[in-house]
RNA sequence: GGUCCCGUAGCUCAGUUGGAUAGAGCAACAGCCUUCUAAGCUGUGGGUCGUGGGUUCGAUUCCCGCCGGGAUCACCA
């Protein structure tokens, strides 16, 4: 559809030249043995059939063909066959200089020529590695963050907010129209626990008047209502009063309740009291936005959509596809589909949940050409994603096929479990500003800025933490449940975001010399034109490495994972950083060699850069 | 109880559509700064891939059972 598998831009939008759209060593190579396989065994076999991967270091070679499944065309051993084929490949794939033969694995060896070829005629410019969006584009919608306005964001909300970022980022680099969106849980009980504990207790507090951020103080009072709340239980109960008719009728519960009921009925007076505390909390989620930085390009209230479910659940209950209890509730029957039944509206005909998900659902299809929609939300809500897109099919859309949720895993921690009334959870600004400090602690510590201006520095520690921060949470596969220690994320040494940031800082030092020197223009490097005799063996597995960027950028959108992107660029760092360890580049007589070196060096610069900005994280000229 | 997810070095994690002797980081220990940033580089030790079967040329990977951990099945969101 949109892009081959196989095949990229090696140029950016400028260069085009005979080598600027070519396919892949592997697709090249997998093409000549399946030309080979039909010529030498007559068998004509599916490019899925035959197995190519890339040699594994301990061997020699950059691509292996693995031959067992070819055995029962062949008739031979597999070492004659891997021979056979290694021989007809050097003759019909210029681009395999050798092969060599171990037990039923052909491992080849791409000629120096083809990576100096690589090296030549890419532009490693920022583009490279991505798609462009084109006339065919898609439409990817991306909902994540997703907060309820009770409280201040924490741990969890990080991990969906800089996953959702970056996986927009990524959809974007592999050529799709993203659109991000935020669904901002404003009303329902919750939001009326806080309002009405300010209210009794809280004695005009505002935050103007105790320098208090906005979604902080309200989430004060969302803790203060549980707190109250629990003290009336324990009187009624210590009344004789049960567990259960205790937390239905303590008179705050009570008061709560009445709170929703009003705003439902728009009183003006609580209105006022939920469009101010709201706009405290709006305030706060806003700063705090801005230090992830994440953004997003609109924005969905509950407030402003809850009721638009309603509508449709009502059609599906004319057409037959829900059924309406006696006491006036909306079911939906799922028992066909092996889940159970679900509410979709309550006896007294409010909406829940389900019924606001899929009246926005209906909303944005509407409103956008949307063709895939993608849904960061935690895996706790397996089921009701499972059970929404279901209802939307049974109502007839056909794009409900295109629904897809991005089930993310929780974030533990090593005490445990995070909760936010038992005041065990991490909270998102706290730790941002302990990870800036720690940077900061870290950076004098080592002398490293002397000579900057507290601003300059200080935008060099907020780039640092925050690189280590957002590295540390999306190395992990999304998918998995992750542990954080804060201890650990704290270490900026290893397999870390400062590590990555530190080996790009230290190439940009480099290059900045070499212009001060007048060697090469900052952005004019150039390999030299006899690059594939001057390559050793360092700077060509460099090469390699930089090679496998545009697939790393296409399987992490595929899977939507931007640990394949962290698991990369500190594979591409190490291997940059053993090469500038063993080789001298501004010191090396050789002029040509000095070039390619120089070149080398800033075109990782270059896909660090690109790799780590597709996870929303910034790279520091100097640390 | 039903459904689903997870189990890899002491700890945190990688491990491509099944492939060769299962890899990193942290922690521990030992080296490397008169040379482009030592937030770096090099080396050593550390594993019955939870467990028992099955599928096959080959299983950490796929299937089944069991053990251990988690999520969910609300007139909460």
């Amino acid at each position: 559809m949109l892009i081959s598998a196989n095949t990229y831009t090696f140029a950016g939008s400028t260069g085009i030249s005979r080598m600027a759209q070519i396919t892949s060593i592997e697709s090249l190579v997998l093409k000549s043995v399946q030309e080979i396989v039909l010529k030498l065994y007559q068998t004509q076999v599916e490019e899925t059939a035959l197995q190519i991967q890339e040699t594994r270091k301990e061997f020699e070679g950059d691509l292996t063909v693995v031959v067992f499944p070819l055995l029962k065309y062949s008739r031979k051993t597999a070492e004659a066959t891997a021979t056979d084929l290694g021989n007809a490949l050097l003759s019909s794939c210029p681009i395999v200089e050798k092969f060599n033969v171990i037990k039923g694995f052909l491992n080849l060896v791409i000629g120096r020529e083809f990576w100096a070829g690589f090296l030549q005629e890419s532009a490693f410019d920022g583009t490279f590695g991505t798609t462009g969006i084109s006339e065919t584009s898609p439409t990817v919608m991306i909902e994540y963050s997703s907060p309820n306005t009770n409280k201040p964001l924490h741990l969890g909300h990080i991990r969906n907010n800089l996953l959702g970022y970056s996986l927009s980022q990524i959809l974007s680099a592999n050529g799709n129209r993203v659109i991000k969106v935020n669904l901002v849980n404003d009303r329902g009980i919750h939001i009326c626990k806080s309002m009405l504990a300010w209210k009794l207790f809280g004695n005009g507090e505002t935050p103007a008047s105790s320098g208090k951020k906005g979604d902080h103080l309200v989430g004060d009072y969302y803790v203060r209502f549980d707190q109250e709340y629990k003290k009336e239980m324990e009187t009624l109960s210590h009344q004789g009063m049960s567990a259960e008719d205790a937390a239905r009728k303590a008179p705050l519960m009570l008061q709560a309740q009445e709170m929703l009921r009003l705003w439902e009925a728009r009183d003006p007076e609580v209105l006022q009291l939920w469009t101010t505390m709201n706009g405290w909390v709006y305030q706060g989620f806003e700063t705090t936005y801005r230090e992830l930085g994440v953004s997003f390009d609109h924005i969905y209230y509950e407030s402003q959509t809850y009721l638009s479910g309603k509508q449709i659940v009502a059609e599906g209950l004319e057409k037959g596809i829900f059924e309406k209890r006696p006491d006036g509730s909306v079911w939906c029957d799922l028992t066909g589909d092996g889940l159970d039944e679900k509410l979709l509206l309550r006896s007294d005909g409010t909406s829940v949940y389900m019924t606001q998900d899929i009246g926005t659902a209906c909303q944005r299809f509407a409103q956008y050409p949307i063709d895939r929609h993608i849904y960061v939300v935690g895996n706790e809500q397996n089921y009701h994603f499972q059970v929404l897109t279901l209802i939307l099919g049974k109502l007839g859309y056909a794009w409900a096929r295109n629904i897809q949720h991005m089930s993310y895993g929780m974030v533990e921690l090593p005490s445990g479990k995070m909760k936010s009334r038992e005041g065990t959870v991490v909270d998102a600004d706290d730790l941002i500003e302990e990870m800036v400090q720690t940077a900061r602690d870290m950076a004098q510590e080592l002398g490293k800025l002397d000579g900057y201006t507290p601003e300059q520095a200080r935008r060099i520690y907020d780039i640092i933490g925050k690189g280590a921060l957002k590295y540390f949470i999306l190395k992990v596969d999304p998918r998995k449940n992750m542990m954080f220690d804060p201890r650990e994320s704290i270490d900026f040494n290893g397999n870390t975001g400062p590590f990555v940031q530190y080996s790009y800082a230290r190439i940009r030092s480099v290059l900045r010399k070499s212009a001060e020197a007048g060697i090469s223009a900052e952005t004019g490097n150039q390999v030299p034109g006899d690059t594939a005799r001057l390559l050793n063996d360092k700077e060509l597995s460099l090469t390699k490495m930089l090679y496998r960027y545009p697939r790393v950028v296409r399987e992490a959108g595929n899977t939507l994972s931007p640990a394949l992107l962290a698991n990369y660029v500190y594979e591409l760092a190490k291997e940059y950083n053993q090469f500038y360890h063993d080789f001298p580049i501004l010191k090396e007589a050789d002029q040509d060699i000095r070039a390619l070196r120089l070149a080398l060096s800033e075109y990782t610069a270059s896909v660090i850069e690109s790799a780590m900005s597709l996870m929303g994280i910034e790279v520091p000229e100097r640390m």
